[in-house]
Order: structure tokens, then sequence, then C-alpha cells
DNA sequence: TAGATTGTTAATCGATTAACAATC
DNA sequence: TAGATTGTTAATCGATTAACAATC
């Protein structure tokens, strides 16, 4: 169990699951069925048995899963069981949002370090952080033993830091910049764009009245990203 | 074409080749060929003439793709050859990075109006924007004749609100709380809730050394997610 | 012309679903 | 016991890749 040849999709929807199966805990269910998981998440019964069945046999026939034994095996699954610890960088609106978001924390994520090239907020507190010089990254990452980066720099630093972050050792990085990053095969990349789930959601929205199209028109928009 | 039977997993590829494609143009590139936009994407030649084949010939053999035509194409496609107007509820942190996010504006998206339920935000200047009650939210959709909706709550408070935005005509919704909504199935609804995406990179992650594991354990972590 | 690249087909690969024996 | 639900198999469904004729 916990291989690496489990189905990238399969690890995908864990997450899912987790979040999920912590909510039915705080409502006080103690088992749910893979019925019941399914609805909460709009995923079919039988994917999500096949899925846990990947790691072990957690249910129990007639009754379903016992919800607090499988957290705790998603949580091991997914290494979870400890606290991560991430470095940020570019501390601008989206990375001060970052700092002040509490769901990391009460999920196993913590924000240690971050970092800004602007002498104006090197040096700031933002919380309980104080903002990092940007060139102290390397030193800095190494020091704490950081595995995991976000990114929430403007799109055209993103690949450079990004590298940066991955000689400094980081395996992991989320990437709130609009742009692909090249790295390593071995580096695990998320990436957040929401323009690009926008995108998505309006291609199935199609036709508009013409007044409010006409409002602002094809070659208003321009291609800009940064 | 612009069809509705489209499969999904092209759909999404779509905003990807055009945030791409903007790159390249920027750079000065008037033409692309499928193998240089799939290096700069991660993704196959082959996909992407599949893709791009379920539209139309947008292509010339030998030279590749003209990327002002494509954009033009795709951005047609996806109904972005306008500006999409967003209602925007829940101003705390991230709700005003969104507010302050240049990104939107240039890729199709505004953000019209806000909206929190926190008396002291209600009135505030943020930028450009007045922060509306959310009691007026129905009434102030549908004047604005607004079909997309930001949510950036609690996760506590997300599906009422979500309710609340389709009942007023929005159809598409960009939710950043941690939790699945159950809304109608013709609504769009994407997710963006970035623990989700860091315990897909910790599965891979895996292995620690045991000082920072022993540091903050198991049970350190709760379940708690708001 | 020669080299490059598209659009498309067929083959491969992978994911989802339906169904059911096992069993709590 | 009877009803419910799992884990798993086989069948279905869908997506990706390889290959190549067409052609710029």
């Amino acid at each position: 169990m916990t291989m690496r040849d489990i189905p990238p999709v399969v690890v995908g929807r864990l997450p899912l699951y987790l979040r999920t199966l912590c909510y039915a805990q705080q409502e006080g269910l103690t088992t749910i069925s893979s019925h019941e998981l399914g609805r909460r998440l709009s995923i079919s019964a039988a994917q999500i048995r096949k899925d846990l069945s990947m790691f072990g046999e957690f249910g129990k026939q007639g009754t379903g899963y016992p919800v607090a034994a499988l957290i705790r095996q998603l949580r091991r699954i997914l290494h979870v069981d400890r606290v991560w610890d991430m470095a940020l960088v570019g501390v601008g609106a989206l990375g001060r949002a970052l700092l002040a978001y509490q769901g990391f924390a009460k999920r196993g994520f913590r924000i240690a370090l971050a970092f800004d090239n602007d002498p104006h907020k090197i040096g700031q507190r933002v919380g309980p952080f104080v903002v990092q010089d940007v060139a102290r990254l390397e030193r800095a990452l190494q020091e704490a033993d950081i595995r995991l980066g976000v990114i929430a720099t403007p799109a055209s630093a993103a690949q450079a830091i990004a590298e940066r972050m991955v000689q400094a050792g980081v395996q992991g990085l989320l990437s709130y910049a609009p742009i692909h990053l090249q790295l390593p095969e071995h580096i695990q990349v998320e990436y957040i764009d929401p323009v690009i789930y926008l995108q998505r959601m309006t291609f199935y929205l199609g036709a508009v009245d013409q007044g409010a199209a006409a409002e602002a028109l094809a070659e208003a928009t321009p291609c800009g990203q940064d």
C-alpha cells in the first residue's frame, strides 16, 4: 500500500475524501457509506469503493466505513499525519491573503518563511511573519529544510523563482502565477490560475444579450497577462 | 463547432492554449507549431492538434498555427471575446486580494460587485469598490445581470450563498470555500482549495526525517476546516 | 523540390460503471 | 434472519498516442 503506482486521478480524489470525512466527523457521524460519501461529493459510490480498495480494506459490509479510522488512514496515505512547512515567495495582495489564511494550519500545512524582492517589503511584519529578502532564498530554505514552496509572484518572475527553490531542495510547488513552469520531472507542481477556471465555465455559458456584450467588445480585452 | 458535446477534458485545456498563445504573441511569434505549443505546456503535440481539430482547421501544414488568428478563435470558442462581469461574496483577506487582482480584467473578467455580511465592512471602500450588504445580493445581481459569481466566504456560508446566487440568475460559480457545493446540474462550478493541491503533492513526497516529523505529530493536526 | 507540419485514423491505454458474491 | 454495504470482477466507456497521407 501507499505505492507510487496509484493512478494520479485516484490520488487527486483522496484529499476530497479526507476533507468530506472531516466534515462528517464534525457532524457526529462515526460511520459513513460509500453512497453517502459519494452523494456529498457528486462521485459514484463504486468509484469511491474502488479508490479506497487500492490502499486496503477499510470498510465493513452492512455498515460502511468507520469515519475516524478512515480519516487516520487517509492522512497517513497522503502524508498529512504531520505538519509540512512551506516557503512563500511574493508578498503582494495574494501573498498576504495566504499568510493570513488559517486553513493551512488546520489541515497539515504551515507557511514558515515569506520572501519578496521589494526593499520596501523586506523586513516588514505581516502578522507573525517578517518578510525576508529573496536573495536569501536558497540559504534560508536549506537551513529550515523546506520541501514545499508557494509561488505568488508575477508570472514574469515565477520560472526563475521555481528553479531556485528546486535548487534549494524544494520538491513540491504550488504556483499561483499564470504560467506553466518547466521543471525536472520528479518535481511535483500544482497550479492555481482562477482565470483558467473561469474560462472553462464561460465555454458552457455562451450566448449573452448583446447589450452587455457590446459594452466591451473583442479587442477591448487585450492578451496581456502580467 | 462550439458544440456542447466537446469532452470536458478538452474544454479544460483550451484556456491553457489561449494563455500560452498570448505569451507567444508577446514574444513576437506570429506562427507556432503544435510541437512548440506542447513543449511549453508539457502536453503532446498530437493531443493539441486533436483538441483544436474539434473546432475547425486552424493550422497550415509545414508552418503551424497562426498565433493571432488562433487566439481570436479560442477567445470566441471560450466566449471571452467579451468582458464578463462577476459578483464577489466575502471580502476577507482573500476577497480583497481578488478585488485587487489585475489579472482578471486583462483576460476577460471584471468583478463588478462585492458583498459581505459584516456591518463593519459594508459601505467600506476597497479600491474602486464599495462593499455591499449581502442582504441586497439577489436584487443587485439581477439589476446588473450578473451571470458569474466568486465565493470567498467561510465554508460554513458557501452553500447558502451559492443557492442565493443561483436563485438570482448566476450560472457559473468559482468557489474558494473548501467544501463541495450541491447545486442544480446546469450550474457550472469550479473549485479552488489550495490544501487539496498540497495534499496531492505530499502523497508523492512521502518519507521525511523524523526530527521534523516528530516536531508536530499526527494528533497535533486537527480535522477542523473553518 | 525537400522539409516540416497539419488533420485524422486506428490502436493503445486508462478510467468508470454495473453487477454481484461475500458478509456484517 | 433480512437488509445493507463492501470489495472486486468484467464490461463499458472515454482519452491519449502513434502513425501517416496530404499539403504547405
